[in-house]
DNA sequence: TACTTATATGTAAGTACTTACGGAAAGTAA
DNA sequence: TTACTTTCCGTAAGTACTTACATATAAGTA
């Protein structure tokens, strides 16, 4: 297929990042969405629009700052929308955009891979007290 | 306090983690897994064993030092084997167990993803620039 | 006698991430 | 009037992550 670039060259249009590259822009990317609170954030948006408030009581242990700075990191990547409503007190909605629904996705896979295998990993945990 | 596998009860060896609780265990792992450099080792341990060395290379910024301490990580929760040969120079190879194994293939989806995803997000931030 | 090799570790220093706390806005309830 | 609400931002302070640099090993090489 042709691309049309507007003004862009057509190299950056379609070029694939490269995670393992020191200098890749995708290390950005990553960094946002495996961030501590960025991957909760995700997870928690996958079950539809929330408040800021909402989000903060589903995610256990963020910090106001922190929560704001997240969500602030994922819609600038356009991942996550934001709708607020000029009332007060203020009144802010979060939602997932159609990118950001497939990086939940994603992210939900490895979630639920980390969940299921605790147990497991708990059992590595204490097999090595028993080393020392 | 129940330090030993013998006493712990049975509902917490086989009870599987929950990411949005502030205490739970599987926010240790999270943190290792996608920590800035343990993806990275997780997606280069997917190709096979590798020396320590040859991750360093193959990983584009990582100092000595955080791939060591990454490594012990991952090692420390089952996902990644090490071999030390005794000899001078050291000769040490690392290579993922069949945990890591099943834990690099949710990493690969999501880094995957990245990286496709890229000019798409690139997108957004040059959408961004002109917004201000 | 140095110098080099490969894989770490210890230390000091720097940077980035996090938290805690206070403040602001414009109504409503007490 | 005072308190309370929700969603941030600013600042100071604390903690964790990272890097840079020095050190150790034992044999082979210049």
């Amino acid at each position: 297929m042709t691309a049309e670039g507007g003004g862009v060259p057509l190299s950056e249009r379609l070029a694939r990042g490269d995670l393992m590259a020191k200098a890749c822009p995708s290390r950005e990317v990553l960094k946002h969405i495996t961030s501590r609170w960025g991957v909760l954030v995700l997870l928690a948006l996958r079950g539809g629009t929330h408040r800021f408030s909402e989000l903060r009581r589903a995610i256990g242990g963020v910090s106001e700052r922190m929560l704001a700075q997240t969500l602030q990191w994922l819609e600038g990547d356009g991942l996550v929308d934001r709708v607020a409503y000029e009332v007060v007190p203020p009144h802010v909605e979060y939602s997932l955009t159609p990118l950001g629904r497939e990086a939940a996705e994603k992210v939900r896979g490895l979630a639920d891979w980390i969940e299921v295998s605790l147990p497991r990993i708990v059992e590595r945990w204490e097999e090595r007290e028993g080393d020392s």
